[in-house]
RNA sequence: GGGUAGGUGGCAGAGCGGUCAAUUGCACCAGACUGUAAAUCUGGCCUCUUCGGAGUUCGGGGGUUCGAAUCCCUCCCUACCCA
């Protein structure tokens, strides 16, 4: 068994856990630092594993095409390669399939991508998918899966659910690898019918582990929400959920709230890039001439490295001046946020005292001027 | 004292008779960012505005013209060269 999970204690839906993997334990809910391209952009290792994280991801697609999956692979592996010891979750590409979209045509043998690195043609099948995923040494790999927009129309989402389902099966057939877990993932949209039938279907193939994708692909937050609970209920209790590239601080705490363990995304590296601080009274834009002189850490009861050592002023300053400590001290920070707010909601679950410590956060994020 | 090249919006720098409130970059102001083609992108940036427009701008003054940032005269200023 590549990865195991506890069920350590619920609060309504909400749950908290530990997934178990062959480079370390994650106590769940867990958010997981993203690292596209090997590297959590702007970060080391050591800074990743210091703000909190216990778990990363890297891509697929973008390994594969660059440096090359068998490169890593004869290198020692992913862990190796990028000097990461503890576990790494891979998504398949199948995002990219979303994002990529204008250059991507689909067939049910697979996705057709130009490089966005040079324009070469190149194929991304379920198969190659795990192939490459194996080549990474990942401990969690992601089945590879049709993520349609949120806007797509009902005969396509369907389409891509059912294409879904036959490439996770693929996926399954093709693993190979003992010390690597693989996760399905259930589209469906905002078709809660549909999601359910996506779910029973995967969860017959079962699979160590259940991810949702195709939310925060274009709905309102609100939509997400509202479909989460369902979702969730629709997959094995004794094993990990996974909310795929999702979200805001809010958001995670509704997914936790409708009991998914595990969220990925961008936001806190991508916006502390871009001077965006998530904080406990809200997000902050350290570019705004509001900070010019403000001496304060960036959110007031954080213990993370940037707000131990810095100013919001000193903040400011930096991405004024287009330094790269900026995104680097705020991405610092805001990763330590997410894994904050993930650590705190574990002992909320824990205390059975979620719902009021989650309408408390949102009352304060909500409260800023 | 003589010559030459110039003086355009916070700065740099286009424009050289109408389509110019004036290209562009920087700076500045604000916004966006959800399984990362993103240290990126979008909008604003003379004044007023009922957002339809309206009013004042291109060193100062005067002139030519239906019309001038653009042409002429004059004054002021800057840089370089010659005495």
């Amino acid at each position: 068994m590549a990865i195991s999970f506890a069920l350590e204690g619920t609060c309504g839906a909400a749950r908290a856990g530990t997934v178990r993997t062959p480079h370390g334990d994650v106590p769940t809910p867990a958010f997981m630092p993203v690292g596209t391209q090997g590297t959590v952009k702007g970060l080391t290792p050591e800074m990743v594993r210091a703000a909190g994280a216990h778990i990363i991801l890297g891509n697929t697609y973008h390994l594969a095409l660059r440096p090359g999956d068998e490169l890593v692979r004869d290198l020692g592996g992913l862990h190796k390669f990028m000097n990461w010891n503890g576990p790494i979750l891979t998504d398949s590409g199948g995002f990219q399939v979303f994002s990529l979209a204008s250059q991507v045509k689909i067939t049910d043998h697979g996705a057709k991508f130009k490089s966005h690195i040079d324009g070469s043609p190149l194929e991304l099948t379920p198969e190659r998918a795990v192939e490459i995923q194996q080549n990474l040494g990942s401990d969690i790999a992601m089945v590879l899966d049709e993520c349609p927009p949120a806007d797509a129309d009902p005969a396509k989402m369907r389409a891509a659910v059912a294409r879904s389902i036959k490439w996770a099966e693929r996926c399954k057939q093709h693993h190979s690898r003992p010390q690597q877990a693989q996760f399905a993932i259930v589209q469906g949209g905002l078709n809660l019918e549909l999601r359910a039938e996506c779910a029973k279907e995967l969860v017959a193939l079962d699979f160590p582990g259940y991810a949702l994708g195709g939310f925060s692909v274009g709905e309102a937050p609100e939509a997400m929400h509202a479909a989460l609970p369902a979702c969730a209920a629709c997959l094995p209790e004794h094993k990990p959920r996974y909310l795929m590239g999702v979200g805001r601080p809010q958001d995670l705490l509704a997914g936790a709230a409708s009991g998914i363990d595990m969220f990925d995304c961008v936001m806190p590296t991508r916006n502390g890039r871009n001077a965006l601080a998530f904080t406990s009274d809200g997000p902050i834009r350290l570019r705004n001439a509001k900070f010019r002189r403000d001496a304060a850490p960036v959110s007031s009861d954080c213990a993370c490295y940037c707000c131990a050592n810095y100013s919001r002023a000193y903040l400011h300053h930096l991405f004024a001046a287009n330094e790269m400590l900026g995104p680097t001290l705020l991405s610092v920070h805001n990763i330590a946020f997410y894994l904050t707010l993930m650590r705190e909601a574990r002992a909320a679950i824990l205390e059975k005292r979620f719902e009021s410590f989650r309408a408390a956060c949102l009352a304060r994020w909500n409260a800023a001027p």
